[in-house]
DNA sequence: GCTGTTTTAATACAACTGTATTATATTACA
DNA sequence: TGTAATATAATACAGTTGTATTAAAACAGC
């Protein structure tokens, strides 16, 4: 008898807004009327898929890392196809390095669409410094992205020379470089920054590789 | 006839409320009735010295940027002294390379001041990328920040074999190392991904010398 | 179509915000 | 000490916030 709705495509639709709004002015300006605004709903609406504003910003933050997971998993996967297809063609170490490389520079705000997102990561991340029930997304995105740059670095060091950093080292570094390369992004988003950044990253992997350094 | 009243340091004093706010609860909390209580005062009082909210908040960010300036120019001086004072003594290459490791570990949040200090940065530069007035001095900050790395590197680069890196390359990756770390100790401060974090960044510094891995 | 349930909208309300206004207290100089 | 200029405090006010309440609308099954 009811009126039906897809439940958690509509939360996600709220999530989206959430999004747009603290990329756009920042997580302050994701008031619930303000959100309501943003996917043309009213406060009503909103108020009915999620009880409080606390527990909206929440599931926004939990939707972000879950996407975040997938594609993460998703790039990860078509690094493997790839890489089985390069390997019985070339036998050096230098395809697995590109492919490696494309894959890690798609985690860089190096167009508009990634930069939206970074920003928005950039907003709850650091809420997440001061609103303890937000700190466990954070903590979980950090990790997924870590236990990333640690298999990325593994098929490197497959074919590769000793190395010369533990592997878990290597992991932190590579990830510390990619979040600071970010915020710099995101402070100066220019086209100069970009290609520097995204060569400090190539040259990154090229030295954990042991190849020639240019 | 007038009472005097220091009005450079009250409105650093008011500014140190902003920061100790923005460090606990977060730059949202930093209302002006809040920033009044934090620091003894009523929120008339803090009218006389900032007309709006908003300069408040820039002078606290343009003062972050003045310290942090301070600072960084002051262990700039501090390792020249101790550069020259060991070069006399020890002719190889290594001394000056503890020296600047000891220098840049001092960026890094790794004690309870320095991660008081980082979480206000935080809160700061992600406000400045919704709100344009902030923005100058996250860039100006940002300069400071990378300027300071070329340093440092030229002063290891002076002693070591030739560069495997454009050194403005290296300040970059440098930089963004900071940065990364920075933002890993803030979201997770334990004594071990702090040991972590030190010994990356002491990794990288090794490696940019052409010193041995280990 | 009718009905009962659910979704949506509209409104209300108390708490909090920045800021203006007003009055009081403080102090340097005559 | 008296007074003028300033600093501080107290209060007021309009706007915004989250959320509770209420009424209207929409729709699945009969």
């Amino acid at each position: 008898m009811p009126k039906i709705v897809d439940e958690q495509a509509r939360r996600e639709r709220i999530a989206e807004a959430v999004w747009a709004i603290a990329s756009r002015d920042g997580l302050h300006a994701a008031t619930v009327r303000a959100v309501a605004a943003e996917c043309g709903l009213s406060t009503g609406s909103i108020q009915h898929s999620f009880p409080t504003q606390a527990a909206l910003l929440q599931f926004a933050m939990e939707l972000i890392v879950s996407r975040a997971s997938e594609r993460i998993n998703s790039l990860a996967a078509l690094s493997a196809d790839k890489a089985d297809a390069s390997r019985p063609t070339t036998a050096d170490s230098t395809a697995p390095l590109a492919i490696i490389a494309d894959l890690l520079l798609q985690l860089l705000p190096l167009d508009q669409q990634r930069e939206a997102e970074a920003r928005v990561w950039a907003a709850f991340s650091t809420a997440a410094l001061t609103q303890p029930e937000l700190a466990p997304y954070a903590r979980h995105m950090d990790s997924l992205l870590e236990s990333f740059c640690l298999r990325c670095l593994q098929q490197l060091a497959s074919n590769s020379q000793p190395n010369r950093q533990e592997p878990i080292e290597q992991a932190i570094h590579l990830h510390a470089l990619l979040d600071g390369l970010t915020l710099q992004l995101l402070a100066n988003p220019s086209p100069n920054r970009r290609r520097q950044a995204a060569q400090t990253l190539e040259h990154f992997l090229r030295s954990q590789t042991g190849a020639p350094a240019r």
